[in-house]
DNA sequence: CCTTCCAATTGATGAAAGTCAAGTGTTGCT
DNA sequence: AGCAACACTTGACTTTCATCAATTGGAAGG
């Protein structure tokens, strides 16, 4: 049980103008533990019985078998993930394991349930959250299906740095190893790519990205601005790979 | 205006247990047009002032610049699209087209958001319908990363199978290129590949489609049953390649 | 009935990405 | 400090897939 309620999290959208009781009513239900590094929280196929909120650290969400898998998400806090499978009562999608110490607030999907009958405030956030969820999974879906790999990392490195506030700088938020499976492609792959855009306005030098020719990147990137575009949701949608840290910009 | 409530609409799981003033309301409020094959209904990037539900044809949702374009889904009666932008107020991240005269229902953004803070059920199954469509676009994106051409292909057939009561054979529910195009490879390759499963117990021969080796062909779309598993909400998910018509079953 | 259009197929070729293997560098642990 | 583990890189090679071009086939329309 939740002795207190983290400020932080009671901050979280999926909240916002909702009544304390029903918050407290919701947390109090609640588990909040910590856990070490590579612990698998949630198997895909298993039943939802929660949702899960990280406070602190970094879950990986992921799909696939050990020989093959895939990164679908890297969740940072304040964020939620696998609400959908939470409030369909219906089997995760997705596993999920942490990638640092993480702190993580379990609430029963049938609290979670019940609060969204008894309060229409709560649903509505719960209607606003998940349909972020699914625009941030349909952007991840138009990028693998519309770009090839140089053009998904150029973007990437955009988007990471227009979330940034357009800073020309800034450190990769994970292991370039899950950055590569979030991106659809292998490791060696990333690799080259990465050092091939240094003739495109992208430098890199360890987790240190460089932005060195924005209109260059911007055209390898192509399409419409739409794909990644001004992104309201992607920040509370619990899917996108995080934003990095405000530490992560460089001078 | 809407003059009469067609059946099949109220029928719809997003109107389910809603009370009748509600839909009501929603439906006096929207329009009821019928449109020519091939008309664009919505273009990426504009706003969402409409929910959109087909009622008679069929939809594409598509995405992507004129020379780089993406399938994304084909939405088939009775189905709502385009709910998350609606309900969020964002612009499209997908363009619409008929691919047949369609009859199509389009309600007001704005009304739909008052439905959801005057009617609790209502917001509760718009909250069903959502993560709905946002487990069907996560298993769309799961397909497209841990399966490869022929994998996607041997899924789809067992999946379209499967969603007619496991019959051995059935009709395709849309064009070739349409379904290269969702399934994220060319209609060239789509070709080569329908050919090649022969030998791996799908035999393929113009619209029609026969599995003539299950077992062998489940292996070949390899991976764990979940991806495609028992699926209850893709039906009304309204981003998942149609339910082939129940006259697609092959005697 | 024939023509026209376009989806679908087929083959030849090329580019992109994955695989395999070896090596480098860093991190963390004893 | 030294070792071990592992992420990352690099190169050579293979496979997969896309592209280009030509042809076939079937459906809609004059």
């Amino acid at each position: 049980m939740i002795e207190a309620i983290p400020a932080d999290v009671r901050s979280l959208q999926l909240f916002e103008g909702v009544a304390d009781e029903t918050v407290c009513n919701l947390l109090r239900a609640g588990y909040d533990q910590s856990f070490p590094p590579l612990v698998t929280l949630i198997q895909e196929g298993a039943p939802a019985d929660f949702l899960h909120v990280v406070v602190e650290g970094m879950v990986e969400l992921f799909a696939g078998t050990k020989d093959r898998e895939a990164t679908m998400a890297v969740v940072r806090p304040i964020s939620t993930f696998i609400l959908a499978a939470s409030v369909r009562d219906a089997p995760y999608l997705m596993s999920a394991r942490t990638l640092q110490r993480s702190r993580i607030l379990m609430i029963p999907s049938v609290n979670l349930r019940a609060a969204m009958a008894t309060d229409n405030r709560f649903a509505r956030n719960v209607v606003l959250e998940l349909a972020g969820c699914y625009r941030s999974m349909v952007r991840h879906t138009k990028n693998l299906k519309l770009r090839n790999t140089r053009e998904r990392i150029a973007s990437y490195m955009l988007r990471q740095s227009r979330l940034l506030g357009n800073v020309p700088g800034f450190i990769l938020p994970v292991e370039k190893r899950i950055l590569a499976s979030y991106m659809g492609m292998t490791p060696e792959n990333l690799s080259r790519a990465l050092k091939s855009l240094a003739e495109d306005g992208c430098k890199i030098d360890g987790q240190r990205v460089i932005i060195t020719d924005r209109p260059k990147l911007e055209a390898l990137a192509g399409l419409s601005p739409l794909l990644d575009g001004p992104d309201p949701e992607a920040s509370q949608a619990g899917v996108s790979l995080p934003l990095p840290a405000t530490d992560a910009r460089i001078a």
